[in-house]
DNA sequence: TTGTAGGCGTTATCAG
DNA sequence: CTGATAACGCCTACAA
């Protein structure tokens, strides 16, 4: 049955193909009726217009791309939705499209933007230590959304919009100082990862300095890179093995909820309580963290304003209505039941 | 700086456009040394070639797809990390498209079919209710992975991988039964649905009769459409519900873990306990089953196991080398501590 | 080993 | 309103 394609369409109606080209794309010079036939014809025989084709020819694609590093993140589930639907709402489409933890984001967005004629980009997630060089490669508008950045920033480049990692990192902990604790723990990246891991701990450590509290570096845990990050797993792991040293500390603070609920298991399933023994605290607030028993206390990121903010922004440098921004937003404080006065 | 083309890498190398592709897809009629020097234009030009170009005019493509219908499910999770692996290793490349509660797969399957030549494809959830004629548009293999399918099923058009949802259901209802429970509650999708919480409310139904247990329809909930179905709100909301209506039960069947963590926290919540007051059973056997406190008593899927039964049975179809397949995993009965003795 | 030319399926630009 | 026809960027015979 060899794959029907426009021509064939246009002979079955005896018209010619620009005709049916504008029958499918909604073209307003066309008559109703050869439109109307046209489509009947189309749907009888299962006509489908290949998209390769299309993307080689058309010039301006009302799509945009969002490109995620860490998929099964469920940090990330929230903002997908949003961003798919506030880009309908726009007239868009819109391409979700999954890197892998290796992969170069760059170059995939740069492979991606000549295929599909993209007008903009938002990534999620990951962590850009990239050339500006490499990055003046990608002309057109993208947001950094969540994502982790390193020291300098051209704000001409791109947009960005996160919350400030260090400030709610040194929230939370500062919260738990407050409440009485002075050996606090913490569950992070290993130290020479320059990632969003590295920025939450010096948000630890500053907190604590500030409550004059000398960090301890025996209790400054680092997750095994042979379980993959940011896990309930790793989280597990690194909390049995802090509880089977014998390191004396009353409160633990992990980077992520994830990571937050695997140590709360370790300590339950080493016979002792949360918050009775050890208080835990994560970050993110996702809805894990409110259900889970205790509820964790963690750092609240706006995910729904994130997330809007970084599709208004994109659509606001695509239109030229505004130029790059950086977009930081508060999180919230969220206290559970799994963090207790001392 | 106008994007630059195939034709201006082999001008500039002063070569023809044939030698500068071969150079790209390591076609072996090539000099060594002519190779080396494209390729090393190519870099200093930052060509891409273009995506749509090479579909439109290539006819094999060594590209699968995968087709997710609830991509925030953080049980496809785990599974799309092995068909990745499991793709990779045959040397093929893998496209993952969410497909939207209301979208038609096929139709996006057929899409897709067009603009990549893909080679095959698997569907992970989502509920299949095309007709033949439809389906057997679709003319390369497929396979359905943990979808729901209803009735009749004609194994030549494409293979199926799963747990037995009836006889897995069955099993866990039967387990609460043995253990002393007569008045078990469900919470499952809305009756009329006709998907996978049909088949898990069946099983149910057959396991209260077969331990001589009259269904109470008091004791069978629906998630809330107005809230995201299979999720920890939903679950939450419903459990509150029923705990308010007063009714007498003594166990709960949570057709998801997820909607099981969110009637534990419910149940927990309203100043009862879990396992004491109310024993509660999932089904999937997410890793936060296990973490949760208390661990919630479920249905372990297989899903590494599925994941790899796909990609074989996929492969196999592609290369001719077995016909299509109907594949049936045992589900495991996971006891944790949400359940109790009555 | 290399270059030339035709075509993949559409859309866009022209004339009619 | 409609129909040829020239791109779009690449691959692949076919020739050299």
């Amino acid at each position: 049955m060899g794959t029907i394609t426009i021509k064939d369409v246009a002979k079955l109606c005896g018209v010619g193909v620009s005709t049916v080209s504008r029958a499918i794309n909604n073209h307003p010079d066309i008559n109703e009726e050869t439109k109307t036939k046209i489509m009947k014809v189309i749907k009888e025989n299962n006509y489908i217009p290949n998209n390769s084709a299309r993307n080689l020819k058309r010039s301006n694609s009302k799509m945009i791309a969002v490109l995620i590093k860490g998929i099964s993140n469920p940090f990330f589930s929230k903002m997908i939705k949003v961003i798919e639907e506030e880009t309908q709402e726009r007239k868009y489409s819109f391409l979700l499209h999954r890197v892998e933890e290796r992969e170069d984001e760059i170059d995939i967005a740069l492979e991606l933007v000549k295929e599909k004629k993209l007008r903009g980009i938002i990534f999620l997630g990951g962590y850009f230590t990239h050339s500006e060089e490499k990055l003046s490669q990608l002309d057109i508008p993208y947001v950094l959304c969540t994502v982790g950045i390193t020291g300098k920033w051209s704000k001409e480049l791109c947009s960005f919009v996160a919350v400030d990692d260090f400030k709610e990192s040194y929230k939370i902990v500062d919260y738990l100082c407050k409440i009485g604790h002075k050996r606090i723990a913490i569950i992070t990246t290993s130290l020479d990862d320059t990632s969003i891991g590295l920025i939450r701990y010096k948000g630890y450590l500053q907190a604590l300095r500030d409550n004059n509290i000398e960090p301890d570096m025996k209790l400054v845990r680092s997750m095994k890179d042979d379980i993959e990050t940011f896990t309930m797993d790793n989280g597990y792991v690194v909390m049995k093995e802090l509880l089977e040293s014998g390191e004396d500390f009353t409160a633990v603070f992990a980077i992520s909820d994830s990571i937050a609920i695997g140590a709360s298991k370790a300590i339950l399933n080493a016979g002792k309580s949360v918050p009775e023994d050890y208080s835990v605290a994560g970050f993110d607030g996702l809805d894990i963290a409110s259900y889970y028993n205790p509820a964790i206390t963690t750092i609240r990121q706006p995910v729904d304003e994130i997330a809007k903010a970084a599709v208004t922004i994109l659509f606001d440098v695509i239109k030229k209505k505004a130029d790059h921004q950086m977009c930081v937003f508060p999180g919230e404080l969220i206290i559970g039941q799994s963090t207790k006065l001392i």
